[in-house]
DNA sequence: CGAATGGTTAAGCACTCGCTTAAGTATTGG
DNA sequence: CCAATACTTAAGCGAGTGCTTAACCATTCG
């Protein structure tokens, strides 16, 4: 998941797909690489989740899965969040000495 | 910033971050890993501006930089939002007609 | 002091990644 | 029908990643 978005292509993808969906042609257009790299790209959003993706005569149309954002935006809350506790408790904790 | 969250090694490490400081010994010791593996983790988390560090004495004590991982929630949020936002304009047409 | 502890540097190695080109296949517009 | 379009598959290659071991440095404890 993570390592799916740590591509910098591949967050270009998402980005394009976050304003609606997109052929692969499309999502190509701006990425300076050829279509099987894309393709390649492509099948790894989609292993983990982020992207789904259907053909309809000869043109695959792709969608971004909300629901797998989701997962890794709450895992980096919670994780942030914990921390952030941690350093209240310790603010006050200094408060009242 | 994603690249260093994409290997689960150091997920771990951020992980054990956000339940508060940690020497880099206790960083390694869940992880079936060299200790010099570990500081090449923890080189990566830096540059990343994840995790900041500082040496006193021969212990190098690690601590969770919330603002980083603020700016990759952010980034995760409003691709998601964005592409929410579009499937509710979406139902509303589909509503309206 | 001298040994143990905690960390650091350097070199090397297997493997994965991101890309390429070349050669397909399947659909569709003229 | 046939040529263009939109993908798809396969093979290969250079660069980067994640780990290792071996050696080393600095601090602390007995």
């Amino acid at each position: 998941m993570f390592a799916a978005l740590a591509d910098g292509s591949r967050r270009n993808m998402v980005d394009r797909l976050s304003r609606g969906p997109a052929t692969v042609k499309q999502l190509a257009e701006p990425l300076a690489m050829s279509l099987p790299a894309v393709m390649q790209h492509l099948r790894v959003l989609e292993e983990s989740g982020l992207v789904r993706s259907q053909k309809t005569g000869r043109v695959r149309t792709c969608y971004l899965e909300p629901a797998a954002l989701n997962a890794a935006e709450q895992w980096i809350a919670e994780r942030r969040a914990g921390w952030l506790s941690r350093l209240d408790r310790l603010g006050d904790f200094l408060e009242e000495s």
